[in-house]
DNA sequence: ACTATATAATTCACTCGTCAAATTAATATA
DNA sequence: TATATTAATTTGACGAGTGAATTATATAGT
């Protein structure tokens, strides 16, 4: 810590340099610097470093036409895949999915196991983890001890910035300091956090969000969850658990929640209320097909049964209601509907959209577009991988600090 | 435009020193170099600069105590009020202030005035702040000319980016380009926004909100409004206009609301609704003493009539719930409550707040805090100055570059 | 084949801003 | 009056970024 001013330049230099060439996947000197407005002689010193570092390489002139240019030809540069490796892992309420991921963001290795219905203590959860982690690297040949770190995603109210579970379906235990229980046993830095950021951040990286700045995703699953992006950067509430969308009330005094309370959004568009609604109890015909009967639920109001369609039809207004109240809100610019359930169209069908868009003030600009993403938990396994590899890369160049010889 | 990086530098130096002494309100260099963790040396420099350009001024010591240190005496530094003088304009449904605010926040005068009802086009309400500035500046024997901004405040749906109005309940037109015409019969800079805003920003200097970087603001008067304000910074949505709190849906199909659309918060707690419940047109008995009617109405329920209770119970009710629904989504740190309104005690009693809290997310951290400030429109004047005066600042920061000499 | 032209990347000399250390300034205390 | 103490300024050095010149590597033209 010599100097503070200096140095930080420098560092949001590189920063800034690698997020370009992190986005725009190859890319040579001349346009990152065009990219960043920094002189190409910054650029070369800066990307000297992180050649060096071993942070980027360079890649071969993979263009033999070269656009009929002359000149001297432009050499690519790209991330180094080989840098890092981190896992990311998804824990749903029946399976956990795990992806493992290079530097450059490139799938590496997956891998699923079912979970036990609710995991009951702590030593639990961390054994669990372990063998996920023991498994996945397996597979491709490697240890645990080769990754770089570990992102989590969990249903539930998470503090990011603690690793510490309020509490998630998944767990029995409420207020469970997960990282520093995962951090003592496993010696790799885990990042835990809500499962829909991991999802919104997968979207910004993978997804419908890239070079969006900001967005929100909602998704649709056992509950109803919201990840904010507010200028590139997830929103973290001011008590670091992230947004509920699902507990906002769309009903005064409604109908009951699983949280307790009344009126909540997921109490009328979760399968569980679905469920509820058909008078078809998911415990009462085994835990596990919840699934199949919502599935059921759909095809029968499909094919015109009255009592099915009313189920759906409500849930899709009040879906409409709670959306619409984010969108007063916040006025996203996009809306990236995501999740398992959104393969039921019920719920993204235009007369939803429309619904939610005519709940909107109106003024002579157009509502937030709204984009539907049904992708599966391999996806939010992508996710938590990626949010823990922003995490190594800040690591990373904070490191390569001292290192600049 | 010489260099990029570099200058930048300098200049996020001084906004940076300049914000410190503008917090402080009155600062020796030393405790600048502390606060910022610029070196003494950085600090002396920048400072020089800004006493050469008149926007600080040194302080002669006041403390003829000295808390008894020996040493040399640090000299303090304020800013220097008399650089610049800005305008801050509310300009509610039934009436307009005005006040007038040098470079240090302090006020140098005010002035008030009745509006028409409604003014019907463009020319006049140029024509009207116009004259609002020319008398409001005479009376501390100015000159519009003398002013170095205009912070406008209105209710409805404002594009501050722009100066934008897509609607106003003060102005007939809908999508005035307000600024534009402003600037092109007034050669001064004009800085508009939505009014919640503009309070939101009071709060930031002057209130509740204070060193508080990220907090809420809602105010209940003719409408219900919010601010939002997110990293220390007013929180725009995607579109622009900010956060549209009173057209919240609080009830599928509900309430009739003036937006055209049904369940709007604003439906259930503004004037003209609690009114209508009582089947008290405003327009019946008279456009002026809406005001008075409510206040009726408000005594009469304090005074046990269970018609009029009942109106501001379910009033209540309706405001907690809209309340939870922006705790749920926002997990804001603090949230000022804000207006006229704030008087009655029906929508701030902790029956209602409890009742909110009831309805958040429950884990073991604290809810928000909630707070309440009741002020004038003289306030809501000041925030638009503020506003303004934080834009004249940032011009004055920029020219500055060129000018040091 | 050779030169001219074009473009990318690097090198180098220079500027600007920040900082640590030394110095000067201004006070209280012995 | 001398000494201690703290604030502010000055000074010299250093780091980072930049423009201009230089080098590298290609194509186009003859």
């Amino acid at each position: 810590m010599k100097t503070r001013q200096v140095e930080d330049q420098r560092e949001s230099g590189r920063r800034l340099v690698l997020a370009t060439i992190r986005n725009r996947e190859r890319i040579a000197r001349i346009d990152i610097a065009e990219a960043t407005s920094l002189s190409p002689a910054t650029v070369t010193t800066i990307t000297g470093e992180l050649l060096i570092n071993g942070l980027i390489e360079e890649i071969a002139p993979d263009n033999p036409k070269r656009d009929a240019k002359r000149g001297r030809p432009r050499v690519g540069l790209k991330i180094r895949g080989g840098a890092h490796l981190v896992a990311g892992l998804k824990l749903a309420d029946k399976n956990a999915t795990v992806a493992l991921m290079d530097f450059e963001g490139k799938l590496q290795g997956e891998h699923a196991q079912r979970l036990p219905r609710k995991i009951p203590d702590q030593n639990e959860i961390v054994h669990f983890i372990e063998d996920l982690l023991d498994q996945a690297t397996a597979k491709i040949g490697l240890k645990p001890g080769d990754l770089s770190g570990v992102g989590i995603g969990l249903a539930g109210v998470i503090d990011a910035r603690r690793g510490f579970v309020h509490w998630s379906p998944t767990l029995k235990e409420r207020n469970l300091p997960l990282r520093p229980l995962l951090e003592e046993k496993i010696s790799l830095p885990f990042f835990i956090d809500n499962d829909v950021n991991l999802v919104a951040v997968a979207e910004q990286w993978f997804g419908l969000g890239r070079n969006v700045n900001n967005f929100i995703v909602v998704t649709i699953e056992q509950g109803v969850g919201m990840g904010i992006v507010i200028d590139g950067k997830i929103y973290r509430g001011a008590r670091g658990c992230g947004a509920e969308f699902g507990h906002t009330k769309v009903h005064l005094d409604g109908a009951l929640c699983r949280c307790g309370q009344r009126g909540c959004l997921e109490a009328y568009v979760a399968d569980y209320a679905l469920l509820r609604e058909a008078n078809l109890s998911a415990s009462a015909s085994g835990t596990d097909n919840a699934d199949q009967q919502v599935s059921a639920l759909f095809y029968k109001a499909k094919a015109g049964d009255k009592t099915a369609q009313s189920i759906f039809r409500r849930a899709g207004k009040m879906f409409a209601l709670g959306l619409a109240n984010v969108v007063n809100i916040f006025d996203p610019g996009l809306i990236i509907l995501s999740g398992e359930r959104m393969q039921f169209d019920y719920l993204y069908a235009g007369e939803v959209i429309e619904n939610m868009k005519s709940s909107v003030v109106q003024i002579d600009v157009p509502p937030p577009e709204v984009r539907i993403h049904k992708w599966g938990d391999l996806m939010w396994a992508k996710g938590a991988a990626v949010y823990a590899m922003e995490a190594v890369t800040e690591i990373a160049l904070e490191g390569l600090a001292s290192d600049a010889s």
